[in-house]
DNA sequence: AAAAGCCCCTGGATGC
DNA sequence: TGCATCCAGGGGCTTT
């Protein structure tokens, strides 16, 4: 599903289109990952102010209050003036003067929560513990390095965990700790500080250059305009058990780790 | 506080 | 063709 970047452009996708649209009703599918938190009812007359992202979250303020919505692992966003009918996999349509924003989701992972503000004690469940942006001026080397200090889990692990950086998933993780050069399987604490500099530089570098194909990653990604995701940026190892490196021809690894697969180079990603 | 497992759910690919 | 098994981009919650 959708990491970071395939967030931030479904939201750069419609941001600008639902801007001041008024809610008209709201259409509820089968149940998602939590309840939305407040009657459907009365979300309508309510204008919409504007979209922000916080982690894989998307924030769609209301002149009061605000939709919290992720997409869990198979969820995307469509915005138009017009859509189809609602299929079976269609569980939350926000119908707009301006159209319907509507959150597919097969896998029904994902999330339309209702929060007051975001001091609300939702929101804070929700958001409260989330980790510094990873292209924002929170995200700072040293930070890091000493934040990573603290920790003796696995640093692919402390990636997913998404308290100390947010919006790398399992994709990105692995990306990420190969142009680092960094095993996977590494405990955290036992990085030098150069290592951990090159590892902060990987992240920001996959997120921008995946962000700047337009969330390319995804096979089956659409943005909020329902145009595909391109799959023109090449994973170097994500998937690729078997395959040879593409530095140095060595075969990919897969391994698991905390139930969800791993992939890199042995020779590239040594300790 | 941190780490490790457990689930939630559907569908596509693979194998017999 | 039919059926079983495995796997998938997440992450909050519970237990250690």
């Amino acid at each position: 599903m959708p990491e970071l970047p395939e967030v931030e452009v479904t939201r750069l996708s419609f941001a600008d289109r639902i801007a001041g649209a008024v809610v008209q009703s709201v259409r509820l599918g089968k149940p998602l990952r939590w309840p939305l938190q407040c009657r459907p009812e009365s979300l309508v007359h309510r204008r919409v102010t504007g979209v922000r992202r916080r982690g894989k979250y998307l924030l769609v303020d209301l002149c009061e209050g605000m939709l919290l919505i992720h997409l869990g692992m198979s969820g995307s966003v469509i915005f138009d003036r017009q859509l189809a009918p609602a299929g079976t996999h269609d569980h939350f349509d926000l119908v707009t003067d301006l159209g319907i924003l509507r959150l597919h989701d097969p896998r029904r992972f994902g999330a339309v929560v209702y929060a007051a503000a975001e001091a609300d004690i939702v929101a804070r469940r929700l958001l409260g513990h989330l980790g510094a942006e990873p292209l924002g001026e929170g995200f700072d080397p040293l930070w890091f390095f000493a934040s990573l200090k603290q920790r003796k889990a696995a640093i692919k692990q402390v990636l997913l965990a998404g308290d100390l950086v947010v919006g790398v998933g399992n994709i990105y993780a692995s990306e990420a700790l190969f142009l680092a050069g960094i095993r996977p399987t590494t405990r955290a604490c036992t990085l030098s500080k150069p290592r951990v500099i090159a590892l902060h530089a990987a992240i920001r570098s996959v997120l921008s250059r995946a962000l700047e194909q337009g969330g390319s990653t995804l096979r089956d990604f659409t943005n909020a305009r329902g145009e595909s995701g391109y799959f023109q940026l090449e994973a170097m190892v994500y998937g690729r058990a078997g395959q040879p490196c593409r530095v140095c021809t060595q075969a990919i690894r897969s391994i698991r780790q905390g139930q969800r697969s791993t992939f890199f180079c042995p020779i590239c990603q040594k300790r």
